[in-house]
RNA sequence: GCCGAUUUAGCUUAGCUGGUGGAGCGUGGGACUGUUAAUCCCAAGGUCGUGGGUUCGAGCCCCACAAUCGGCGCCA
């Protein structure tokens, strides 16, 4: 008798059974219904669990006619547990089925609200005419059960090993994580885009960036990363922004634009890799180009400054002056041409708040850089060398006009020992998104927060 | 914030010049011993987003509102 109860801990996973680890061995799975199928005396069924699917088969002759008419009516999404002896099939998808010996009810499904969610829901047609995986108003309302259906599992996968790979590159190049408060009370550039939050009755807001707070961390820590959500109320409408999304962010003692551009580089690369190693399967099923993903993997990021992306596009006939943002528009255009991500440098100082610092070898520009992703993804990346002597911050807080008594605590980190420091943040959901090619950012992340959707 | 579009059964959708709304999936019932999103037969399921208007008559025409989707600006 075990004194807390008994355990009833999974140890048989289909994934294992699909690579052959249990032929011909009685086993016991776990998982859902994701098919069902037959005649009056033979049934398919197919199993689903975390790592897979297997098709299971009940024989009448075998299960008698109690088990057998269970399972005849069995509902897509009911929880079970099967056993039975598995065996190689060449009928059977994935190769491997069991021949059911028993089945257990674990968690039945009412027939009168079944699984609301069928492979035709999940298909939209776009305007070629081509079925894509968009989200339907449908399947966004019943997220919480779109999250269980093939594709939604697959990027989830590629997310938690894009997660994992950005903890492991900044762990194996001595960054120390280190966590910002996510309720602030001034705004890091602008003020627009700030989710007001009440407090106590006082205002505060919702964090857009780790950055400040990091940088005060800066001194002692020197080199320190974070992944966590950042805030952005922007009502954009494109398939790129959440209101909430993961941000990847590093900051780091004793380094130059360059410098902080070789860990951009260098990060997004190891989750190429990363997905590459562990997740060729999702990638595949996705019909993803595995050699593109190693090209990404294994190629250095070019570097374009500013002027010459300018040059670029108005050789393509683009209409643009020196001086303005590159909007996503013009984006789009440059990386038509681009098979990886390139960075782009050296942006003019008046296109660019206070923080970033100005170039010393030419005072109209500023030393940052945007690393934008094929395929038409866009930025991903922006980042670069900051304005770290309490001379030059006062002077460019004074240039833009901005009030200097919100930021007492940012000068003060200069004031007392300054360091040319940088860092750079990185969207890692639309790096997944680029990754996994999908339709929307919102497909790689569980329960997406867009301005027009907080539920469920 | 700006521009464009959509809204018909639980879901995906068809609907002719305005004349009593069809199908597939799913659900329920039935047939079938190797299916591959199985197939075949039957049934239930709709105040056509909401409100107003035009008309003898509105799913269809007009106005307003709402929800949603796509694109742009802004950014990660």
């Amino acid at each position: 008798m075990e004194p807390f109860g008994e355990s009833m801990v999974k140890t048989i996973w289909i994934g294992d059974v699909q690579k052959g680890k249990y032929n011909d061995q009685e086993i016991e799975l776990k998982g859902w219904i994701k098919r069902e199928r037959g005649s009056n005396k033979l049934r398919f069924i197919v199993l689903r669990d975390s790592t897979g699917s297997i098709q299971c088969v009940g024989k009448l002759d075998l299960l008698g006619e109690d088990m057998f008419q269970q399972l005849k009516g069995i509902l897509i999404e009911t929880s079970v547990i099967m056993t039975g002896v598995v065996s190689t099939s060449e009928k059977a998808p994935g190769g491997h089925e069991l021949l059911i010996s028993s089945m257990e009810i674990v968690g039945a499904v009412n027939s009168e609200r079944p699984f609301p969610i069928t492979e035709a829901d999940m298909l939209v047609e776009d305007e070629d005419g081509e079925l894509t995986y968009g989200g339907t108003e449908h399947t966004l309302n019943h997220r919480h059960l779109y999250l269980r259906t093939a594709r939604a599992t697959t990027m989830l996968k590629l997310r938690s090993s894009a997660f994992g790979a950005i903890h492991s590159y900044f762990r194996g190049h001595d960054f120390l994580e280190y966590q910002a408060p996510n309720f602030v009370a001034g705004a890091v550039e602008g003020g627009s885009t700030l989710f007001e939050v009440p407090y106590f009755g006082k205002q505060a807001y919702l964090t857009q960036s780790w950055q400040l707070y990091a940088e005060a961390a800066m001194p002692a820590l020197e080199r320190l990363y974070t992944i966590a959500p950042s805030f952005r109320a922007e009502k954009s409408r494109t398939r790129r922004h959440l209101t909430e999304f993961w941000h990847a962010e590093m900051e780091m003692a004793w380094a130059t634009n360059n410098d902080i551009m070789a860990h951009g580089e260098g990060v997004v690369r190891s989750i190429a890799r990363a997905l590459l190693d562990e997740r060729e399967d999702e990638l595949t099923y996705l019909e993803r180009d595995l050699n593109l993903i190693a090209r990404y993997a294994d190629n250095p990021y070019p570097r374009m400054r500013y002027d010459e992306a300018i040059e670029i596009l108005q050789g393509k006939g683009v209409a643009v002056e020196w001086g303005q943002d590159l909007d996503y528009s013009k984006e789009k255009v440059l990386t038509q041409d681009f098979d990886v991500p390139h960075f782009l440098t050296h942006y003019p100082k008046v296109a660019k708040p206070f923080y970033h610092r100005v170039d010393p070898e030419d005072e109209n520009y500023v030393l940052c850089h945007d690393l934008l992703a094929p395929e038409g993804y866009g930025e991903i990346i922006g980042g670069g060398e900051r304005t770290w002597s309490e001379e030059e911050i006062l002077q460019r807080i004074d240039e833009e006009g901005t009030p200097r008594e919100p930021y007492q605590f940012y000068i003060d980190v200069r004031s007392y020992g300054g360091v040319p420091h940088g860092g750079f943040g990185l969207g890692v959901d639309r790096v997944v998104s680029w990754l996994a090619g999908a339709t929307h950012i919102r497909e790689v992340i569980p329960f997406p927060r867009t301005s027009r959707r907080v539920t469920p």
